[in-house]
DNA sequence: TCCTACATTGGACTTTGTCTAAGTCAAGAT
DNA sequence: ATCTTGACTTAGACAAAGTCCAATGTAGGA
């Protein structure tokens, strides 16, 4: 966890309350929460750390790596801390959460060079859809 | 193009001109509208169409399988009526135009029976991301 | 032609996210 | 240890995308 705090700090970030609070929840429970949840936790901790701070650190994150969004449904997009493994997401089409998965093979792989259209593609994310074993009873 | 509209009178549709008009737009320019461009085609040739009545009519495309929507970058939603032939989407990071692609294989067969925790997964969607020509240059 | 259930309308409302001006503070310099 | 300064935070206004509702209109069967 401080693993994180400690690549801020060499990138020269300043160290704020407020970004250790959310760096904090991030890399707490293993979930994917979206910007209004991580809102909510850092409250709890700092109570009033702003709405926009929370985005503004988000933003941050995710520009340096640090950090994937992931935005499965047009809703409010989420946020996952989980950058070592690259992996993809499994989305239950009725509660919405979402686990990682790891498939096998690499997608890139299987666009060929005739669709591409001149495009310089540079990454593939799958989203599986289905429904949880919570949902399904 | 009527093919729609005899599908959807089938479905005991009731075929008013909005309805049409939401339809044609969809079968005409093969492009990905988001709900807005929608409604501002429909505007031209029905003055009056009201946003809220776009929106019904693509959320029932999309609900009886005449229409996909595609969500690529959790900012407007986009509405794909192509759905005769399975295919993935090609997004380019700068400009956001979309373009159907048609990968090899079959995206679910990547995912092994013990990466996917009980869900009963029905779907893979992939989307590739890259720099177009357009703006490469 | 008339009826009625279904569709449309317009506007208020919600959710998610962005922007800005003013105030605050972390960390290097003195 | 304190000062200074530019980066960070704040609150609230704003914007974009979408939903909801009560009132009104109308497609299609009787």
């Amino acid at each position: 966890m401080s693993d994180l705090l400690d690549r801020l700090r060499e990138r020269g970030w300043r160290l704020t309350a407020q970004r250790r609070v959310v760096a904090e929840v991030l890399n707490g429970d293993h979930v994917h929460y979206t910007a209004d949840e991580v809102h909510a936790h850092a409250s709890a901790r700092l109570p009033e750390i702003a709405r926009a701070t929370v985005y503004n650190t988000l933003s941050e994150l995710v520009a340096i790596g640090e950090v994937i969004e992931v935005s499965t449904d047009g809703r409010a997009k989420r946020y996952d801390p989980n950058v070592r493994h690259s992996h993809q997401h499994l989305v239950c089409s009725r509660c919405g959460t979402i686990r990682d998965v790891h498939p096998q093979g690499d997608p890139l792989s299987a666009l060929p060079e005739g669709e591409r259209y001149g495009f310089t593609v540079s990454d593939a994310t799958v989203t599986y859809r289905g429904v949880c074993p919570n949902c399904a009873s």
